[in-house]
DNA sequence: GACTGTGAATACCTTCACAGCA
DNA sequence: TGCTGTGAAGGTATTCACAGTC
């Protein structure tokens, strides 16, 4: 479903960025696999931008500029996105507050949350609706992305009232399966999953330790 | 690095504890697949379950207690671990909550911010403490697990102060990329490169359309 | 000389197909 | 019959090796 090179490409796009700021204006495949701290092999990252088009110099490298240009359109990010947040405690807070900063062209065009203390507050000029408003004001506000920060217990029947709204995209927080027919991409977050990967990586070391031992 | 079946196996994991705690004692591959809305075909649940061992009967179905107890065990849930969050504001604030309401396993150690309104107040009984005092306080509070959830601009000295206090276990919000030379595994959950992949999906979907009609 | 671009080789992961059991 | 367990097949992603270019 999704092509495992485009996470990688977001990755030279943060970087190349990096780059750009700091005044340089071209790069080397090698040099990039160093600024990700080499978790990704030179040649793949050549491999990747070889299918966006031959951008580099043979002898030389890549010139920064294009580049960017270039991985900013195959992500999408020349359009202005539009993202609802479900879901606005500290969890929902925080990601309004990362999204807005970090990435231009993402807007946070409408909140939502059901605890009747949050709603009718403001965040940043836009009103926190309540949850059984979100058809009419997501449609209202045009939104395109939809951000799932509630408890597991609530996610479904936000992500449900998202997609019939018309939002297609899916970032979902809430540690639980969303079943949902409609064409809509979600990527889930699982803190605890990621955490498991940790704590399941950090015994299989301990373990080989001890065998070593 | 990472056994891209640690993540399926820590959904296993969840979707069996709900069946467990919906009463269910068996359940069967495809069971399972259906819970997991079918994002994880029938046989690959039934590859990852044989390499534990053979815990299935023919023609029955697995039994549910015993696979929760042997994923667990995998993924290293049996033990307790020491979670040190370093930033508190809405994220940091947000994953401590998060992680100790879900998974019990997860203790919050010591919470480390910069913000002298910030340093000195306690959550659950943790006072936060300056970044400055992470090597002491992390080895005193046993932390084995590290949560960055600081700016970009503060991260990586956050993880060396971690990785020099002996945590091998790092989960970085940060959207930078961490370079520490010790065997420290690193997670990174990037916000923005999630979206990323989404709007990607929601151009290529939009250009498939344009081309169709 | 240095670095890109890419066909070929490899390694990896997933799916298929079916044997084995209750 | 129903479902697990698994060798074999298939597909996909990564790495290798080197030709091509500045």
């Amino acid at each position: 479903m999704i092509d495992p090179a485009i996470p990688r490409l977001y990755a030279y796009h943060r970087a190349l960025r990096e780059s750009q700021a700091a005044g340089k204006t071209t790069i080397t495949s090698h040099g990039l696999a160093a600024l990700l701290g080499h978790t990704i092999t030179s040649t793949q990252i050549r491999k990747d931008l070889s299918t966006l088009g031959a951008l580099g110099r043979r002898g030389q490298g890549y010139a920064i500029n294009p580049l960017v240009e270039q991985l900013a359109w195959v992500l999408g990010l020349e359009h202005d996105w539009r993202v609802a947040i479900v879901g606005f405690g500290y969890l929902g807070h925080a990601l309004a507050t990362f999204i807005t900063s970090r990435e231009s062209r993402f807007k946070i065009a409408a909140i939502f949350d059901r605890a009747a203390d949050v709603i009718g507050t403001a965040w940043q000029g836009i009103v926190v609706s309540d949850i059984t408003e979100m058809e009419r004001i997501v449609q209202d506000a045009g939104c395109n992305i939809g951000v799932i920060a509630v408890p597991a217990a609530a996610a479904q029947a936000g992500a449900q009232r998202l997609a019939s709204a018309g939002v297609r995209a899916i970032l979902n927080f809430a540690p639980t399966t969303l079943h949902l027919r409609a064409p809509v991409i979600v990527r889930n977050i699982d803190l605890a999953g990621e955490m498991s990967i940790l704590t399941h990586w950090l015994t299989a070391v301990d373990a080989a330790d001890e065998a070593q031992a």
